[in-house]
DNA sequence: AGCACGCCGACT
DNA sequence: GTCGGCGTGCTC
């Protein structure tokens, strides 16, 4: 009896294609195959196969590819985000396919030598080392025995010309050596020993989600902790992911991986490719690599036996996929791991109101460390009220903080100051016209960066040279900048400071993320004295030398219109008034703010985040505001306004309106989203309990007739998952 | 994702 | 007149 199987291509296309499948061929769900698709031959995955009565017309199964099949836990969460994000199932399947390029994938051999026992022919001195070296027969790759020997390449060359050396294959090297959970460590303390117990013990009572959060401030030792849950999963024979933002994966981390298991564990993130990237996704398929550190894309990586998802730094925005396929890793980690049925691990210092909602729901267990870890006290925190200790005119440091530093400095320690703004001034204006420079495409004002000698807009990146003279009266020399950037800071820093070592450290860094990351080594090693940044600082990279933290602006964020404003300025001022003191010494944070009685001030000076989320979250509930059932929409159309407003009247007539409908046509779209191909774009940010299926539905059968197709993408911070 | 088809503006 | 830009639809 012939059979047909249900292919799906990693193509944006929804439905699984039919397939003949050849006599002889024995295909089963998940199995990677390649099909003819129009006039070419593309990679799919089974889908489903069945057996048929009929001669089928259909075209047949071309081949059937080596690679591991998907396991099933994976197919259905690919079916489950496809449907959860309203994007084609092949777009979903794209991202765990993420195919093999053939020229990668080609494996190089590399190649080692070793000696014959033969003589070379004119023996040197150079020559004499090399041959001393690779004297016990040992295979070495000739960079290596280069090395070793302290002669260069050439001389290794030479001696394989002359057959003293020989070349051999060498095997490939491990793409990542196992991990020891019983590695010899530095023992837990008593919280944190209690929080493991918690940990591990009860991996899945809560809300049948398995979820945990795992809470503590910056230093209690949460990744020491969720190291030990870590090591459990690999003492039973399973797989473990952790996921952090892109940014906090540093080789800091890697190494504080490998002083509890003794080894570095495989790194997965956007920079690993060609060969290394496939080698380990084969090593992950096989369950050979036992530990993934990986960005929000590992998350899609075909484990064996997935045993433990741990989500570290879990309020991050960087776990929201933003193009393509819209998702949150987090949320989506929740989801594999109930998929896999393995628990899931949310860290934080400073959770998402979200998660915490989730916890006080019942879905999410919580486990707290209380304590920073040896006893180490937590950074003392003090306002500097800036309408009493004023700085001087043009200048942003109050005297207070100035004095801070000083002492800080004389007492050899390094201090940060925080700034959460990139460039030289927010404003530009001319003093002669009081014309204000503005975004042509955005209504953002454009950002001075003297540095760069430009006016930029932080919005969409347009760009221009900063004028001499006024463009819109002529008038020379008479552009003001308003407001500190994080350069003008240094500049006054500086001049302070004249004979500090002085960095600032944003991401728009000259000479790109490399380099950045490599000052950022160079900082924690304590090869500075003031480091000035943005909220790049405040995420990923431990200071151990750093005792003092300025922060000269905190109420920046806070009047802003986005409803996560307060959450997100007690996070970042949370996380980077926690950087203070991680050393020996103890740390303290000096707050520079208009409003020191502010509620998300006032919580982060008591030092008692339990205050700023019971208060948050009560304020949120009683604005309406999410998680507690807002949902906005916002639709952009690329080139019709009119249909565009057309559509937001009919969301408005929706079965469940949106609390906030924000329509764009061409003109205002930002260029983010214009660049993108399609006709509108719907993005919802709901966190209400909503089929967003039928919501589309209704949505598109209440509007005008949509001509074209319409791309929809979805933002979500989800409840209705579970 | 590719590729074909078709509709509009601007050229040898 | 056609060349070619891109916007649109289709691939079992």
């Amino acid at each position: 009896m012939p059979h047909v199987a249900e292919i799906l291509i990693p193509l944006a296309i929804d439905t699984a294609y039919s397939y003949a499948v050849p006599a002889g061929l024995a295909l089963a769900a998940g199995d990677v195959v390649q099909v003819p698709l129009g006039p070419r031959e593309t990679v799919g995955v089974v889908w489903g196969v069945a057996e048929t009565a009929g001669g089928s017309n259909l075209r047949p199964v071309t081949g059937y590819l080596g690679v591991a099949p998907l396991s099933e836990p994976l197919r259905r969460l690919v079916d489950w985000i496809a449907r959860y994000t309203l994007a084609p199932k092949g777009s979903a399947l794209a991202m765990v396919l993420r195919l093999p390029d053939e020229a990668a994938a080609a494996e190089v051999v590399r190649v080692g030598v070793r000696t014959t026992g033969k003589l070379p022919a004119r023996p040197t001195k150079a020559r004499d080392k090399v041959l001393a070296v690779a004297a016990d027969g040992e295979i070495r790759g000739k960079s290596v025995l280069a090395k070793t020997a302290e002669v260069s390449l050439s001389v290794i060359d030479g001696l394989i010309d002359d057959g003293a050396l020989e070349t051999v294959a060498l095997a490939p090297e491990p793409v990542a050596l196992p991990p020891d959970p019983e590695f010899p460590r530095v023992p837990l303390s008593e919280a944190q020993a209690a929080a493991v117990a918690d940990l591990v013990a009860a991996p899945a009572e809560a809300g049948g989600s398995g979820a945990v959060l795992l809470e503590g401030v910056t230093g209690s030792g949460k990744t020491e902790v969720y190291f030990e849950a870590v090591a459990e999963c690999v003492r039973s024979g399973g797989q473990a992911l952790i996921l952090m933002p892109e940014i906090a994966l540093t080789a800091q981390f890697l190494d504080r991986f490998a002083q509890r298991f003794g080894v570095r564990p495989a790194a997965w993130h956007s920079g690993i490719g060609g060969r290394r990237r496939e080698r380990l996704r084969a090593g992950v398929a096989a369950g050979e690599v036992r530990v993934v550190v990986g960005a929000r894309s590992a998350l899609f990586l075909p484990f064996r036996k997935l045993g433990l998802i741990v989500v570290d730094e879990e309020h991050e925005s960087a776990y929201k996929q933003e193009d393509g396929v819209h998702y949150h890793a987090r949320d989506m980690a929740v989801v594999r791991a109930k998929l896999e049925g393995c628990p899931v691990v949310l860290a934080s210092a400073t959770p998402s109101i979200e998660t915490r909602v989730n916890v006080e729901r019942g879905r999410y267990r919580r486990v707290r460390l209380p304590e920073r870890f040896g006893g180490r006290r937590l950074p003392d925190i003090q306002a500097i009220d800036m309408r009493l200790d004023k700085p001087e005119r043009g200048r942003f440091l109050s005297p207070p903080m100035i004095n801070a530093v000083k002492a800080n400095l004389a007492a050899g320690e390094q201090a940060l100051l925080f700034l959460n703004r990139r460039g030289y001034a927010p404003l530009t204006l001319c003093r002669a016209c009081g014309h204000r420079y503005q975004c042509r495409n955005c209504s953002t004002w454009l950002v001075e960066h003297r540095f760069r000698k430009a006016l930029v807009c932080h919005q969409c990146g347009y760009s221009e040279r900063r004028p001499d003279a006024c463009t819109e009266c002529g008038t020379f020399d008479n552009l003001t900048p308003c407001g500190p950037g994080v350069e003008r800071i240094a500049e006054e820093a500086a001049e302070l400071f004249p004979d500090r070592r002085i960095i600032v450290l944003s991401s728009d860094f000259p000479g790109g993320a490399e380099r950045l990351r490599m000052e950022l080594e160079a900082v924690a090693a304590g090869e500075c004295d003031i480091v000035i940044g943005t909220q790049l600082v405040a995420k990923g990279h431990n200071f151990p030398h750093l005792t003092l933290v300025g922060v000269l602006d905190a109420d920046i964020g806070l009047t802003s219109g986005d409803p996560r404003a307060a959450e997100r300025t007690f996070q970042l001022l949370q996380q980077v008034t926690g950087r203070a003191g991680r050393g020996e010494r103890p740390g303290r944070a000096l707050v520079q703010t208009y409003q020191p009685e502010h509620p998300v001030i006032a919580a982060l000076l008591s030092g008692d985040s339990e205050r700023f989320y019971e208060e948050e979250i009560a304020a949120r509930e009683a604005a309406g505001l999410p998680p507690f059932g807002r949902l906005a929409a916002l639709i952009v159309s690329a080139n019709d306004r009119a249909a565009a407003e057309a559509h937001g009247q009919a969301l408005a007539r929706a079965a469940e309106p949106p609390d906030g409908v924000m329509v764009l046509g061409p003109a205002e779209a930002p260029l983010a989203l214009v660049r993108g191909r399609y006709r509108f774009r719907l993005l919802v940010k709901t966190e209400r309990n909503v089929d967003l299926q039928s919501y589309l539905r209704d949505w598109l059968a209440r509007g005008p007739k949509v001509r074209g197709n319409v791309r929809v993408a979805i933002d979500v911070d989800p409840q209705s998952f579970l």
